[in-house]
DNA sequence: CAGTGGTCTAGACCACACT
DNA sequence: GTGTGGTCTAGACCACTGC
């Protein structure tokens, strides 16, 4: 049954309305639904970290008192957001960025011909790196508070010795407390791999702004073009489990002979 | 179960190998996605068209004899991939461009703030609209031989009076065939719609590639901008059911009040 | 009211991974 | 072999739609 059960233990047991008052409407929501939520709370207090192995769907659903199916339907819809990684035979586990072929996690530039990967990887320059109190757009997009700490990143990414991306980075100060220029230049890997792995902080998902924007005097210097050259623009929020903004990232992509590729359905 | 049943009918009943011989792997896939094939074909013949309702999972549960659980699962990855529309109470639907909410079925362009559908409707002006034998690039991309027949077509969008796209489309002669400017011209509601229902054709997804370009001296005369404004330019092949492409578009806007909106995840 | 999709359960068996 | 996720079934009941 979808309704009643004994309201005991860590039971979830459907706080489904049912019986006689006419109610209005109590907000309900299918079990799997409330299970996903459960288990997305785990998730966010870090129970399971990521990479880790959650507890088998026969577990869950004795730990949640509903049936195995039930538990699953949930799991699919994280599995489906890319929030779970399930692996026949063994379990399912928490998904990571870290120590994994995922390179570029919402990186969506393309050589022309070929992929990223096959260009080898990228060389990475550290431009400048430092604490400041966020200015009122910064703030605002990063859901802080005009003058809260924020870390600010600039780089260069070049592609076989051609720099192709200048990118201004922000962190709220905060969730990345202890994070220097030195820890980043050293860090070999991805950077939101050492997000995870270091201050525990996974991106969920990201929103991207596009435009076409003629090169400044500072970006034609750092990426080797002409004043005026036309550059993509790609403003991106990523956020992290509770729709919470973590990271705003603005870069300006050189497309001579690259590309953004986008899939749409 | 999900081996043997008497191979009779119209059933799938289970094509999957079993007993002695020591098979070389042939090929085997769950059930339900052979189900999902089956719809697929269906939908792609033209058995269930565009808005129309499906038959029930029963039906098809009983017309495929496999259980109702069986025939859900396959219409439940149709449904994640838009190809078909539940209405709980209704039925199943197949999905549809026309007669709907859906205004702009890939355009991702949005007006810095607010939406398209707030700028009301786009004002649409037919530049050019022509047969002729499709170049060896354009063949490529839609899959045909150079020298078959294609239809360009070159149009400009405005949004409150500013011209903001210009767009060359392509599409192959065959499918299309019948297509003129004036049916176009005359055509009220989106391009993707007509395609449905005039001639069957349904775009299920498509791959954008996009870049900075600056305008040369006709796009600059169109869009009334300066030569050498910074464009985006979105090169997008749609495909319809069976990753045919269908269509070539190459578009040119201008980002200084809109931009392109993406989500990743 | 009957018919549809939506949820939940319980049990069976399959495919895979580790030991 | 044991335990995991993956598939398939059958049946129950709920929620919505339209007659």
């Amino acid at each position: 049954m979808a309704t009643t059960l004994s309201p005991s233990t860590d039971s979830v047991a459907a706080i489904n309305e049912l019986g006689a008052g006419a109610g209005a409407t109590p907000a309900f929501s299918p079990l799997y639904q409330q299970i996903k939520v459960l288990i997305l709370q785990s998730l966010q207090t870090g129970e399971w970290k990521p990479g880790e192995l959650i507890p088998s769907e026969m577990e869950l659903a004795a730990r949640f008192r509903v049936s195995q199916g039930t538990v699953r339907k949930a799991i699919d819809e994280l599995a489906a957001e890319n929030l779970v990684m399930r692996r026949q035979g063994k379990g399912t586990f928490v998904a990571t960025h870290a120590e994994q072929h995922v390179q570029y996690r919402f990186l969506r530039l393309m050589p022309d011909s070929g992929d990223l990967a096959s260009e080898g990887p990228a060389q990475r320059q550290i431009i400048d790196c430092k604490r400041l109190r966020a200015p009122a757009d910064i703030a605002r997009a990063l859901a802080l508070r005009t003058g809260d700490a924020v870390l600010q990143l600039r780089r260069v990414l070049a592609f076989q010795g051609i720099p192709t991306i200048l990118e201004d980075v922000w962190l709220p100060g905060g969730p990345f407390k202890g994070l220097t220029a030195e820890r980043l230049a050293t860090y070999r890997g991805p950077m939101y791999a050492l997000f995870e792995t270091e201050f525990g902080v996974r991106m969920v998902r990201a929103e991207e702004k596009i435009r076409a924007l003629a090169a400044d005097a500072t970006a034609a210097e750092l990426l080797k073009v002409p004043v005026g050259e036309p550059l993509l623009s790609v403003e991106r929020t990523a956020y992290t489990y509770n729709d919470l903004p973590m990271e705003l990232r603005r870069g300006l992509y050189r497309t001579d002979i690259h590309h953004y590729k986008n899939e749409l359905s």
